[in-house]
DNA sequence: CGGTATCCGCGTCGATACTG
DNA sequence: CAGTATCGACGCGGATACCG
């Protein structure tokens, strides 16, 4: 039943790049998957992000349970973002991907800038 | 010098995001690592996919060297689409995420339902 | 059969300004 | 510091019609 297989690997995968696709999500996956991180922190960490992305990616990322976002309430204000497990397992399963994404990126490059 | 590191495995990922971040990429990649088929098979074999999408798709895989494109000219005309090696690898590296799209899709979809 | 060309809606992304 | 609100530009993706 390879033909069956197919269909739950391709929607799995469907399914990832939901969750890994917007422009922002990985870099802040694996920022924060080197430690808890502030707000802030975070926003200087990802140099360029617009706040409006940033709090939105954070949102879905947060829905997903791919990380946990704390809330200290006070002055001043201060807000914790880290991984959850889920979030962690995730990062490794990309992994392989990243490695292909290494291996092959100058090629993608160099073809990119002659025919595109 | 792990920080070194993240960074060229961040931007290997986006690379890797990049050439499968289309719609309709991992499904082609996917049909088309079952063996070589022509366009219209192609076609019919992603039901929904429109024909621009499914060139434009075919025409930037192809760039990448992810798929091979062969063209009979002829009466019938003839065009032949099959995976190359690298995007033999390139599906290889993609498992471990489907996979965890799998065990989490579920999870995913009642978390979309109920708060998104 | 295997494309190409064109139009258009919609969601994504960025910039800017404002709030607790 | 950590957001929220709003506006506008842009590109993806779908539908349709046409070409070799």
């Amino acid at each position: 039943m390879a033909t069956r297989r197919c269909q739950v690997f391709v929607s799995g995968l469907d399914a990832a790049i939901d969750v890994v696709g917007g422009k922002w999500k990985v870099l802040i996956l694996w920022t924060l998957g080197q430690g808890t991180m502030r707000f802030g922190e975070l926003k200087r960490a990802l140099d360029g992000v617009s706040e409006k992305m940033l709090i939105q990616h954070l949102r879905e990322l947060e829905q997903d349970e791919i990380v946990h976002r704390e809330a200290h309430h006070g002055v001043p204000p201060k807000v914790e973002y880290s991984l959850t497990d889920v979030g962690g397992t995730l990062i490794e399963a990309l992994r392989p991907l990243g490695d292909w994404g290494c291996a092959h990126k100058e090629r993608l490059e160099s073809l990119r800038a002659a025919e595109g």
